[in-house]
DNA sequence: ATTTGACTAATAAACAATATTGGTCAATAT
DNA sequence: ATATTGACCAATATTGTTTATTAGTCAAAT
């Protein structure tokens, strides 16, 4: 068995635990024990539970991260891509269960340690949408004058919005508003703001 | 002393209280202790400490619809009342200290007894961005097609921002970009929508 | 019609005893 | 050297028990 096996494997198991039963109530013996290994080992391979979950939650936002650049390289207008986005994105990390119990980060100080995965995302997600939207200034399907605090508007919207939809499952109810708010969105910095 | 007096010095006694120390850490007895009665009386005016805190509530919100009325009736283009409106909403409601611990009501079910007076306070915004938003379309400031899907996006945003600006303390940090999601608000509503 | 204050039941806080689990490491296997 | 084990320990979480606090009641007093 090579190294890069079991390390996918721990990494599988570490998964599926985490994903079915959360950071604090799955245990190292458990994910070791699923694949018939000593827990001693996950500590070969990784510092810490800590820094496993971290990997897992790396993944899963990589993941997603993936899918996202492939809407924003779709080729289509900046419109229809930023629509996409924002709606695609909405819906991968409405099932991205690890990534939810992170959100308790802002409140309880328990999750602290994956700031650091979650602020990669945060700076991804800022990248991306300052390129769709200079993308359609360049090609005129925008007239963003602003395109900073445009985009800190939209990030700020788009994080609020995470709570009510991951942390109270509002995701379903919301799905409707949620495409109003995109086309509210899009049309908004179709026209000069007069700001 | 009359009935309205003591009522009146219970509330503001109560009010001076939960501000501080909030809901669970201040005590019956604290509060009639205050205004030199004993904490019987304070159950002869009031079925019990959730209605008292409720009271507390609904005159902290009511005070803050005055002010929100006010600004609606001013006469001004809807444009400006729906962006004053916006501003006042947020900056009052982060000084309502009491409005701010039932927001944890979402996350806790220690303070569903003040669902009744959120839901109130909920409709009383509903009503006015709805009349806002009818007045400027009459009047030719806002051309917003469907209204209903429109104030529900509204809603949503700004409770949305309620849980990082009251619970996670960021008012300071997000005013500016307050200003300018308001902006974009007001933006997209001035033509139509495509969708 | 109000107010009191002693009283109770319910809740919370403090504490101790117990169990679980994250992490280490010397020994072992490959 | 590389990987794996499992006994071990310290830290954390869980459970149960005692004690203290406090919401709410009510008969008596004003």
């Amino acid at each position: 068995m090579s190294d890069a096996d079991v390390k996918c494997q721990i990494i599988d198991s570490a998964t599926k635990y985490f994903s079915r039963y959360g950071f604090h109530k799955t245990t190292m013996d458990e994910i070791a024990r699923n694949i018939h290994k000593a827990k001693g080992v996950l500590y070969y391979y990784f510092k810490s539970k800590e820094e496993l979950f971290k990997e897992v939650l790396r993944r899963e936002l990589g993941n997603i991260q993936e899918a996202l650049l492939k809407t924003v390289q779709s080729g289509k207008n900046s419109l229809i891509i930023l629509s996409d986005y924002m709606l695609t994105r909405f819906k991968l990390l409405n099932e991205a269960v690890n990534y939810h119990e992170t959100l308790k980060a802002d409140f309880f100080e328990k999750y602290n340690f994956v700031k650091d995965v979650r602020e990669d995302f945060d700076r991804f997600e800022q990248d991306q949408l300052r390129a769709i939207i200079e993308k359609g200034n360049k090609e005129g399907y925008l007239h963003v004058q602003n395109v900073g605090p445009t985009v800190d508007v939209a990030i700020m919207i788009i994080k609020s919005i995470e709570i009510p939809l991951f942390l109270q499952d509002k995701y379903k109810a919301y799905e409707n508003t949620l495409r109003d708010l995109t086309n509210m969105i899009t049309g908004s910095l179709q026209y000069p703001s007069n700001s």
